[in-house]
DNA sequence: CCTTTAGCCTACAGCCTGTAGACAGCCTGC
DNA sequence: GCAGGCTGTCTACAGGCTGTAGGCTAAAGG
């Protein structure tokens, strides 16, 4: 009757991640894993602390492989080849992995992700060295190009684009281009 | 023993997005706020069909309000002036109104929540209105203004920005400035 | 007054979380 | 080859939330 199910942290936290990506990152809870796994709910704790550790494992996952998506694209290529190869890369990781981009867009404990997050954020500062930026002003560029890719996605994958014209596709390439234009001609700070 | 609280559609709504702000947006559910209002769960089951249908009603009503706002601000303004008065109190509402503001971040049904949605975006529109962009480009430049601005009041209000130099606010005051200049200096669409 | 309406109640079924303790399969040492 | 310990999964349960059913009573209208 308790045949083991191979159950450790890792398959469990791949599991949970799948299940994300499957349902959406707010159903990923306790019991729902358990079905999933053919598994009473009370296994998983030997393994998680509960639901909120398992959508914390989640997260720090979907940003660790957002990190290594970011890398492999940016290999290689500077300025505006750069530039869409890093956003493009966000947005076929979000469109891809629907429930891990949820899962990247939580607030989480820095001491348990904090890696995995300085590190898509150095790859961002790395994809807009060849632009010349002011040394002060990089952070501005990569706070300004992280929310303009962040809340674009965001609103795509919640649907926001779909009943206006043009397709989102196309927005995005205009925006892509207009970055790159405010990136080139990036204003003095005259305050 | 049933003496009347007073409840109405109205009333309840109010009082949820009240809650909303106090604990955010996704802890409200009808438990919660029948203790705030001091009455038993299934007391609010004659008023709002459930915890989904009270989320529901949080949105459209953040909406509306959030719409209120920028009709004001905007009013009487025009080109960069507009711009900056049009993000600021898209920022403002979001800081002052933590769970509204994640409340018009979750896509809602279109039938009951279009007429706000469409509101908002038409105001953004009238906003960028001065910049005097080709007539096919606007609505790439209200998408690219919704999306820097949402990706940005996003991070902020999820603590992102909390344990980098500089503040948010330098930031914010740097990429209006920009926007400002790419929406001047728009470039063609060269596809 | 007295009836009707409508608001709030209690009770309950079902699901989810998280804890405690039982029990079975696997590994280790001998 | 086997005894004993460990580890993984189980059942059982307490507590909370959702949503339904049906009862009771305060207010409104004739």
């Amino acid at each position: 009757m308790a045949a083991r199910a191979g159950l450790t942290v890792d398959a469990v936290t791949t599991a949970a991640v799948d299940l994300a990506d499957a349902v959406g990152f707010e159903q990923v809870t306790v019991s729902a894993l358990a079905r999933r796994l053919g598994v009473q709910p009370a296994s998983l704790y030997s393994h998680v602390r509960g639901t909120d550790d398992l959508r914390t494992r989640i997260s720090v996952r979907a940003l660790e492989q957002l990190g290594d998506a970011l890398a492999l694209a940016l290999a290689g290529r500077a300025g505006r080849d750069a530039l869409e190869a890093l956003v493009d890369a966000v947005r076929d990781y979000a469109r891809r992995h629907p429930g891990r981009w949820q899962a990247t867009q939580v607030p989480v404990d820095v001491a348990q992700a904090g890696d995995a997050g300085r590190r898509v954020s150095a790859l961002m500062r790395g994809a807009l060295h060849g632009y010349g930026l002011p040394p002060q002003e990089e952070v501005h560029a990569v706070r300004l190009l992280g929310s303009t890719v962040n809340g674009f996605v965001r609103i795509e994958t919640s649907g926001g684009f779909d009943h206006s014209r043009p397709d989102a596709a196309t927005s995005w390439r205009r925006m892509t281009a207009v970055l790159d234009s405010a990136l080139r001609h990036w204003p003095d700070d005259d305050t």
